[in-house]
Parts: structure tokens; C-alpha cells; sequence
DNA sequence: CGTATCGCAATTGTTGACAATCGAATCCCC
DNA sequence: GGGGATTCGATTGTCAACAATTGCGATACG
């Protein structure tokens, strides 16, 4: 049972069905899922070392709110490992999994076109994991997903990342898949660091836009919870 | 309480006092530790996000094994994380951090020089923890760290990593504090990248030495155990 | 003698209760 | 009326007992 609460638990932070910063209480979730605490506190412990909530003792979980800078910090990561993805990706690509890939890019457009933004985000995200995923490379598949789970931890609280840019990512998008079809390993990383920079530097310039006050301020960490009524 | 269980375990796991693949029984770590098993069991489910143990459904906790595979396919994450690392670190390095690193180095040479091997690697890991610290990327440490725990365990079970060329490690160290010191970005990136493949490469090398039959080997995951007797 | 089935011991999974800690509202004293 | 100690409620941390599952060994049958 503490496998279904983990699963559940991750799904509704990932998803930001639970605010940034709010604090989960045992006794709450354990009650709504009809377990005991035993299974949350272990489910707990487990998205701690994920990144996902963080404890503070005998005060309580609350879940990671992370600031501009540590998203800033994770975007680098991303980018190291997007690069080396996008190499083994190359190396080890078939053509199938090219035509899958070129595939998911087409629906993407589409999804774009219809303004159907989730449904765009999400395919977004299965074009990365998959590329991931073709790396062939556990480790490397792990670190990335979990890297993932916290910048959406981020990209939640500002979701409207504005739908102007998705042309440009979907440019950028067709340019790997072509490096990658091509076995081009250096041109595959390079593309594939670069897309992450640009996803940073146009989240900064998101921020900058919607919220100038906040761009600079390192304690967006408890603010927000508290802010949202006033 | 369960902080001190989970620090205790990782310790243990880590150091290799527990062997690899070792099954571990909730009630025995309690006893020994004197507490109850719930905070047994959250240590484990942080282990196990950590990378170092695997659960299996009703049938307990294994410390992991990681196979010779697996660690390679670390490594690669490791150099990407490890040219990033040292990418930072140029950029953002002082004066009085380059003198601790070269302080670092001669300590190293003098315990090579004294065969005193266990000390000279664990200020081996220090050397690269602080460099990694010195990136001031806390994403990017949190990650170095949790990689370098993952490679321990298998490092200790072929802790014969042969001292002969402890030398050009050194000599590779040193290049690397130059390249820091001297603000070179790109060169640091380099060297770090191929310092850790080169790590790689020595314990394939090793492994093939030692023990030939295993080399080509995915299945090392329960062998060891059960083979220590034969 | 080999094999399949049943039962038992050991271990994990889960639960509800108890102890400890923290925050806040209250109350007292100045 | 204000400031500080104190009690109270809520929540976390821990524990020991109970339920469930697994693996193994004994036993009986073909």
C-alpha cells in the first residue's frame, strides 16, 4: 500500500493538484487514501530523497517549493545530462524510434494549433523521456527523471510559460531529431544542452515579465502560499 | 531517530561493512540499533530512492549490487556531471580554494608514498566532493554525491583498484587545479570529463585482470554472494 | 524414488495507541 | 495596556502487537 500512496503522493505534487509549500499532514492523506500513517511517512521519506518534499523535524513535510535560482541551478544539471542523452540517443537510435519520434513532434504541432496547452506540455514531456529513454543508459534515465520531477515542481507555479516560444521549441525539437537521425553525436548534444538553456532563459524571461518584483528574490520559497489571497 | 538510522545505514552500505547483496533484516538493525522498526523501515525507503538498497515486495531488502554494466553506465552520467563541475568551478574558484586543492594533492602524494591506500582514497573523495562543492550548484553536489555513493558500491567489491596507477590520477589532479586555477572553463570541463572516463576505463582494466570470467558479466548481481566460498 | 501438497516458521506490511514536541492562544503580572 | 510565562490543542515521532505473505520442510501419494 505504501507503493500506491508513494505513486499517488508524486502524481498530485508533480501535477500541482497540491500547492507549492503547503504542508502535507499525515494524518490528512492517511485518512483520504484509507491507510495508516505508517505507509505515508514511508511514502514521505521516499519523496524527500526524491526532492520533492522536504522535512522539517517534528514540525512537519511541506512540499519543495523551489526559488528562481534553484531552478536555475537544476536547468544546468538538465543541460549536462540532455547533452549526453542527446549523444547516446544518437549512437543508439533505430529508425523506428525516429519515425516515433518525428511523430510525436507532428502531434505536437497539432495540439498547438487546436491551443490545447496541457495536452501539448505533456506530449513535450514523452518526447524528452523518450529521447531519454533511447539512451539506453538506467543511471542516466533516473538522474533525468528525477531532475524533471523538481523543475516541474517550479514550472507549476508559473505555468503560464507563455505559449509564444512553442514555435521556436518545436524548431529546435525537429533540429535534434534530425542531429540524432543523422548520428550526429557532438551536433545531438550540443542541440539538446542548448534547448535546456533556452527553456531556462525563456522562464527567466517569463518571470521578468509577469512578476518583475519577483525575478530577483531569493525567498520565493514561503511566500507565495501566503500571498495568493492578498 | 530515524535520521540516526538512516546515517548509520548509509554509512555502514557505503563503507562496505555490509555486504553487497546482503539481505537486511528489519528486526535485527533495530535490535542493534535499539530502536523500533518503523524508523528502520523509513531509513530504508530513503535508501532505496538513494540508490543503495532494492526492495522486493514482501520479501525484504537487499543491499544493491551494481554490476559491472551498471557502473559504466554511471560513469557516464558522472563525467557529464563531472565536466560541469568542473566548468563551474573555474568560473567561480578563489585564490585561497586553489591553494586547499594543491594542499590537498601533496597530502595525497605523501600517503601514496606511505602505502597508507585507504587514506589516500578517502581524501581522493574529498579532493572531488570540495571540487564539486566549489561549483556552488547545489542541484549539481546533491547529484554528484548521490552518483559517488552509487559507484562506492560497487567500488567495494573490487576494492583491488590497483595502486600502480595512482600516479597518473595525480598527475591528472594536478592538470585539473591548473585548468581551475587558471580560469579555463573549457579546458577544466575536459579534463574532469576524461578523468572520470579514465577512472572508468582503469576498472574495467582491473576487473579484466583480476578476475577475466566476470568481465563480460551482467549477472553480478547475486553471483558474488554465493560464490565467496567456491 | 520422485513429486506434489500441506503446514509451519520467519519476515514483512499495517495498524492503533502512546509519548514528545511545537505553535498559539490565553492568562497573569507588572 | 503590554509583555512574558503557561497551558492547551494539534501534529509528529515512536512503539509494540496484529495480519498477511513468502519460502521451506515435512509428509503423503503416485
Amino acid at each position: 500500500m505504501t507503493a500506491k500512496a508513494h505513486q499517488e503522493l508524486e502524481r498530485q505534487i508533480v501535477s500541482g493538484e497540491i500547492r507549492g509549500g503547503s504542508q502535507l499532514k499525515e494524518c490528512e492523506l492517511a485518512k483520504s487514501m484509507g491507510v495508516s500513517r505508517g505507509p505515508v511517512r514511508e511514502a514521505f521519506r521516499a519523496l524527500d530523497q526524491a526532492g520533492l518534499v522536504r522535512f522539517e523535524k517534528n514540525r512537519g513535510v511541506y512540499v519543495r517549493q523551489v526559488s528562481l535560482e534553484e531552478a536555475s541551478d537544476i536547468y544546468e544539471v538538465r543541460a549536462s545530462l540532455e547533452a549526453l542523452i542527446g549523444r547516446l540517443a544518437a549512437r543508439r537510435i533505430d529508425a523506428e524510434q525516429v519515425s516515433h519520434l518525428r511523430h510525436l513532434i507532428a502531434k505536437m504541432a497539432l495540439l498547438h494549433q487546436s491551443l490545447d496547452e496541457t495536452a501539448y506540455f505533456n506530449l513535450n514531456i514523452e518526447f524528452h523521456e523518450l529521447l531519454a529513454r533511447m539512451s539506453r543508459n538506467a543511471a542516466l534515465l533516473a538522474n533525468y527523471k528525477r531532475i524533471i520531477n523538481e523543475l516541474d515542481l517550479f514550472r507549476r507555479q508559473t505555468l503560464a510559460l507563455d505559449t509564444a516560444n512553442i514555435p521556436l521549441s518545436t524548431a529546435e525539437h525537429l533540429a535534434i531529431v534530425n542531429a540524432v537521425a543523422a548520428r550526429d553525436e557532438d551536433l545531438a548534444a550540443e542541440l539538446m544542452s542548448a534547448h535546456a538553456l533556452q527553456s531556462c532563459r525563456r522562464l527567466h524571461a517569463a518571470m521578468a515579465r509577469t512578476a518583475p518584483a519577483c525575478a530577483g528574490a531569493h525567498a520565493g520559497t514561503q511566500v507565495t502560499e501566503r500571498t495568493s489571497h492578498e
